[in-house]
Parts: C-alpha cells; sequence; structure tokens
DNA sequence: GCGACAG
DNA sequence: ATCTTGTCGC
C-alpha cells in the first residue's frame, strides 16, 4: 500500500479527491478466486465529539454462521466527515484493527460504499485496496444513485444508477425490510458480492457486520470510562 | 440559488 | 455517526 500514510490528516480534500480518482483506476472487479468460508465485517464508532475513531472487525464463519474471531482498534481522527471522503476518516482505524486480527477473511464487508461513489472510490475500495482482500460496500443509504419500484421479497435486487451507469445494487435482505446498497470495493463482482451480502443476513444487515457494530460499541463505553 | 449528502 | 426512553409489534 505505497499511497497509505498514517499522515492522512494531512491531506488538503483536494489531494484527497485526487487520489481517490487514481486509485479507482487500481480497483480490480473480478470472481473471488476461492470459495467464501470466512467472511468479515468491519465496523467503525466515535466518541470525544468525533475526535476518536474506535473500529471492530468480525470474522464470521459461513458454515457455522458463528463469529471466529474479533479484533478492534482506535485511533485520532484527523480528517473530518465529508460526504464522499468518508475513508480519510475512517481508514486509519479500520486498517489497525485488521492489523490485530490472526485469521484471514476471503470477503470483507464494510459499512460504506465502494464503487457506489461519485469518483467510484469509497471506503470499500480503498480497504480492499490497502489490504489486497475482496471487499464489498454494503451501505445502509445512498450517496450517489437512484432506483426506483424494488420489489418487497427478500432477494430482491435492482441496479443503482448514477449518470447513466449501474455503480452498484439494491438489495433487499429481509421482506417488508428498507434494503440495503451493495457495491463492488475490489476483487469481486456485483454478483458475488451481492450474493456473499445475502447469504451473511438474517436480519437486514449481514451478521458480520451486526456482530462488528455491537463489538465496536462496546468497545467505545469500555473507552469512556476508562480501559 | 436550492436541495442532497456513506458514517 | 451521535444525543436519548419507552413502547408497539412480529
Amino acid at each position: 500500500m505505497p499511497w497509505f500514510s498514517p499522515d492522512f490528516e494531512a491531506l488538503s480534500l483536494p489531494e484527497a479527491r485526487a487520489l481517490q480518482e487514481r486509485l479507482a483506476g487500481l480497483v480490480r472487479e473480478e470472481d473471488v478466486d476461492k470459495t467464501v468460508r470466512l467472511v468479515a465485517g468491519v465496523d467503525v464508532a466515535y466518541d470525544g465529539g468525533g475526535g476518536h475513531a474506535h473500529a471492530a472487525v468480525a470474522l464470521w464463519d459461513v458454515a457455522s454462521g458463528r463469529v471466529i474471531e474479533t479484533a478492534t482498534a482506535s485511533a485520532e481522527t484527523h480528517f473530518p466527515y465529508v460526504p464522499g471522503f468518508l475513508a480519510w476518516r475512517e481508514l486509519p482505524a479500520v486498517l489497525a484493527a485488521f492489523g490485530r486480527l490472526g485469521g484471514h477473511p476471503d470477503v470483507v464487508l464494510v459499512d460504506g460504499h465502494g464503487r457506489a461513489h461519485p469518483r467510484r472510490c469509497g471506503l470499500a475500495c480503498l480497504v480492499g485496496l490497502a489490504l489486497d482482500l475482496p471487499t464489498a460496500g454494503c451501505a445502509k443509504s445512498v450517496l450517489v444513485g437512484s432506483f426506483s419500484g424494488l420489489a418487497a421479497e427478500r432477494g430482491a435486487r435492482l441496479p443503482l444508477v448514477d449518470r447513466g451507469e449501474a455503480i452498484g445494487a439494491v438489495l433487499r435482505t429481509r421482506t417488508g425490510v428498507r434494503p440495503v446498497y451493495v457495491s463492488v470495493g475490489h476483487r469481486i463482482t456485483l454478483e458475488g458480492a451481492c450474493g456473499v451480502v445475502l447469504r451473511a443476513s438474517r436480519f437486514r444487515l449481514p451478521e458480520p457486520l451486526r456482530i462488528a457494530h455491537t463489538t465496536v460499541t462496546s468497545l467505545r463505553a469500555a473507552r469512556i470510562r476508562g480501559a
């Protein structure tokens, strides 16, 4: 990850944008070469008025439907939240958490978008490029793009379109519940990404992401009181 | 100018 | 994301 710098705080908005435009060209859309047995989920939580970021990674076993490992890390945030630049704010804590993970996931699900981004380079793409692992974005709301007429049944799916381009998929993971927005992060296809998300979902969000979320929430609580 | 805007 | 209690419903 030659482009990775722990000094993201030093990046100006124009520089961050230029870097994303360049990195978007490095994203590879391809079939995951091996059977997906371990799926990781990553999530981030903040405290200290957003000054501190806590990240949690949950490694989930597809066959048993159980978590086999979790890893966490914290880092100071040096980049504000600006729509389209979320990666520069969350990447430090996320990469630190992965550095503490012993197992090796076949696919990583990220809470946010991948190619469904104004510059086709969201958080999921950056995480995939930095770790050189297959990643997929699974966001709870749209950043860019539109769609209409999604069926209410679990499994229903429609392309998310932006400027005439299909940048991701709107996927219903549970009947009658709001859909999630899936997009390619790196080294995976949209088909593959949707397949993993659907197979890992019992409720609206994939289990790995739900577990990462509860894990990071408790970590933050522990950190706030001092632990 | 007015709204939209991942987490 | 975060600030916040109870409550209605599957």
